[in-house]
DNA sequence: CGAGAAAACTATGTTACTATCAAAAAGCGC
DNA sequence: GCGCTTTTTGATAGTAACATAGTTTTCTCG
């Protein structure tokens, strides 16, 4: 699997909570019902996105969380950084310490494009414009 | 990480075994010594290449493993195919089940093309490609 | 035939990820 | 202030990947 768990969770209740286009708080409850997600476990990883300014959250009746930012400013690749930290985009296919192109492993070549076009998806697309298009074709996040 | 370690273990030490150009018998510790790899862990994996036919083996004296076929005949995707079994080329980025070109997650469109560039990379290229490859330009395995 | 060498098999331990639960802290409205 | 709601935090299991150790089986050669 290209992505972990809680990074495909947190990227479909962002994409989620900026499809709604609201400045509104939606419950972590609501979210996780509404995309089939564990409550407790989304909760964890919506928390993180908080403590990494990506969304901002309030406790009590009519709490919830929000985007902290507008959704111009967020990046795909900003989420996936946030949940799992390092990410595969620099890494080496063979997992060869060091590899490059000086001391290049045998697939590297090959795999630096590949891996350049994985790293656009994520880098160069906002939620702003993937909630653009889910709203606009219907896509689907469950 | 796009590979397991098994996948990634295995990879290169049937690149290694390609690469001597003989079909004499190499033993599981050399190959686990020169790659640097932990001995036991490496012939798990090899021994399930050898069980689908793509090395073959022998024990005692001057034992150890070959390549069942000749090195034009295995793809790289074979490898991952006997190793991991369902590789992640065929799965939507976001996990989502039945997503496909009617019913696409936001973005299938992307991923589809990027899957399509890492498929090609292991299908495309064979056992015998790739060491050449290693020996002509000195490519390294560790 | 017996000793040694090597793959094959079985078992155990370690770590990270996934998932769930329970309690605490914080905010709102009466 | 009190009770309700909701996030936050910490603790706890289950599961799969990673890694190592030991034992058994099979083969070769003297």
């Amino acid at each position: 699997m290209l992505l972990s768990k809680s990074a495909i969770y947190g990227l479909r209740a962002a994409l989620y909570i900026a499809s709604r286009k609201t400045d509104e708080f939606v419950t972590v409850k609501q979210i996780s019902e509404e995309l089939g997600i564990s409550f407790h476990f989304l909760a964890k990883i919506l928390q993180s996105l908080t403590q990494h300014g990506i969304l901002r959250s309030f406790r009590g009746p009519n709490g919830g969380v929000a985007l902290a930012k507008p959704a111009t400013d967020v990046r795909l690749a900003d989420l996936l950084n946030a949940i799992d930290g390092a990410t595969m985009f620099d890494e080496c296919l063979m997992g060869l310490p060091g590899c490059g192109h000086e001391r290049p492993c045998p697939l590297h070549d090959q795999w630096a494009s590949a891996q350049k076009q994985i790293k656009d998806i994520f880098e160069n697309s906002t939620l702003a414009e993937q909630s653009e298009r889910i709203q606009e074709l219907g896509l689907r996040l469950k």
